[in-house]
DNA sequence: TGCTAATCGAGACGGTACGTCTAGTCTTTTT
DNA sequence: AAAAAGACTAGACGTACCGTCTCGATTAGCA
């Protein structure tokens, strides 16, 4: 879009430049969507950026720190507000999915979580970046506590926990295309109980 | 046990040589275990195996292939069956968090679900692999059934795959020191629900 | 001249690929003739070789090894016989002189000195190899001294040092088209002397 | 003594800072004598001066350049007259390896040359430099034939061409320890000739 | 006395090469 | 026929320097 342009971007002193950084997010994005994380390396994104190498390792220590940059810079995915606790979970879930589909940052947050594995900085920053959510999607379930729609003592951060691990595990499976119907028995397994004294 | 040992393992003729594959397999866990998925190179197995390449890549056509043999290899996690859902499901998932914290498996794992990730025929067998403990899993619901302790539509499938994401993401974000406690408050939001209605 | 050929070099076993050195060797030259020493990398050997740099670096493990080697396989001079002194003398470093000017070994053998002095190996195997020609080209004396044109006494690995002094200095400072005249000069002053009592 | 020390030097206005140059070539020797030819970068010069390297490049325009200022800044060796050609050429040759041996020196003008075979500027410096040196050694002979101890129609820039490379090759191939009697022996061919009738 | 211009240290920039590691393929020799 | 051994091309790794650039601060000399 931007005519950004050809004659190749150059030091702006001694700062770091951020027409550089930018382009080298979006060619880190780009290489992820075009080729995976097989074919995400720094190499590879330093070619696609016009980048040096040495640039990129300036300011991302590792392949894991790149990538988690990449992945904050993407929207983040919406958390409905439907006054109905089911809905607001299945809602969300449905979203989370099709987010994740739809825009590179399904590809981003696997790559992250594989790169975690082999990665002591990523893993920490996985963790803290899933806590951290916890809280963020923890909201649904607080809300729903102050309408009194379940009991105040509810640990909001685990049952957020335990949605987001289903997402998690669907996305790390290539199981994004679920059906609403599913998505929403397994919210309702979550909400009621499967117990027979739960209905 | 095996003497493997020094005079170096030969072809033993015109076919597979098994002691060159069981030192292959106790190679890859190894390896995996010292150095991590990070270290976890082909060189680096055949190395320690005192083996060449070309075996390796004979008889596992990647490092997938590998990965996923050494796990099947592993002992599986015993399935409790104390004639109770709650106490069958909060023991199902101690064992699983202690067997991956204990022993090779959840290194191993882990690699796994970091390989399926650049790798599409581990992706498949992952995939496959998941929903095949599912309905081992979803036995405990099974029983919880035939006790008519829970309804008998309830997916159970579905059910164990809620369980088994929980565990995933504990073990994909190293925390699979979780204490009792939290396992059972999460296993009981499955089974009773959180909502007001469900008390 | 062979058709050795696109298909790509491969493998030839669990031994060393003549072939590769050769296409190596041959690379390295041209390198060297077309870009200098200044051009002189391995990367551009191997890529020239159509080679991989490991293969380099597992035969040759410096710049200074493969220098020398390429210095080694050139066609050496002729050293004349013509049973006089002053024309053998004169005849060496004529040939030296058009040998180095009109074939490569003269950018190969300035590389090689310039490579000897920022490496110790190439410093010492330059070392070696000089005191090595001082024997060879010292058979020029050795004959004067056994037709008697000269005392038995005379150094001739000291008198060959001179000569090749002489040559050295004039490659590096690109003299190598130094006529005739003065050259005998030269080779006069060591045979004849300059002082006065040797006329 | 300067007081250039740490608050750091800075521009004293629209006009080149002496003590920057000064630091500048200080740090180029310290380098050289320290890391030898290979550690030899601009980088490591600036680093070391605490100067920019924009500061070196305005300057110097390459390293050849920088190199020859800072061996032209050295003390030159002294140049013997005893009245007895031999004995000015033997001083001469010992003051010659004894300055290159014991100061920085050698170091420097060793890199001169290697620099000279891939720089075509250090090259024409590096030639115009040896035949400004010719003028000056050839005082030596220009005094000798003034006393009558040689023919006048000596060619003396040759002799000192002669005299010159048999210490050039001594210093390239890290022979600068050379005795007194083999320079001695060297110097006699020169003067007195290795033929028979020059007895 | 203010303005202009060149210099300084600093350090980022796009690049190239370094020397090492692994991938996956190949061939020979041995059993 | 399959094992071991290890070489082969290919290319990524993370680091060091290259030579250029722009910055902000500094100071001399011109207006």
């Amino acid at each position: 879009m931007a005519a950004d342009a050809d004659p190749a971007r150059r030091s702006i002193g001694a700062r770091r430049n951020p027409a550089s950084a930018d382009a080298i997010l979006e060619a880190a994005e780009a290489v992820l969507v075009e080729a995976g994380y097989a074919g995400f390396s720094i190499e590879a994104v330093a070619r696609r950026a016009r980048a040096g190498k040495p640039t990129i390792y300036r300011w991302w220590p590792s392949k894991a720190a790149l990538l988690l940059e990449v992945y904050q810079r993407q929207k983040r995915v919406e958390v409905p507000d439907t006054g109905r606790l089911e809905e607001d979970l299945v809602g969300f879930l449905k979203n989370l999915f099709s987010h994740w589909r739809e825009t590179s940052s399904g590809s981003v947050f696997k790559s992250l979580i594989a790169e975690a594995q082999s990665d002591e900085t990523a893993a920490a920053a996985l963790a803290g970046y899933a806590s951290g959510r916890h809280v963020h999607t923890g909201q649904i379930i607080e809300r729903a506590k102050a309408r009194s729609e379940i009991p105040a003592d509810v640990d909001s951060a685990l049952v957020a926990d335990l949605i987001a691990s289903y997402a998690w595990k669907h996305l790390l499976t290539n199981r994004l295309d679920e059906d609403e119907a599913t998505i929403r028995k397994a919210v309702g397994y979550v909400i009621r109980g499967i117990a027979r004294n739960a209905l």
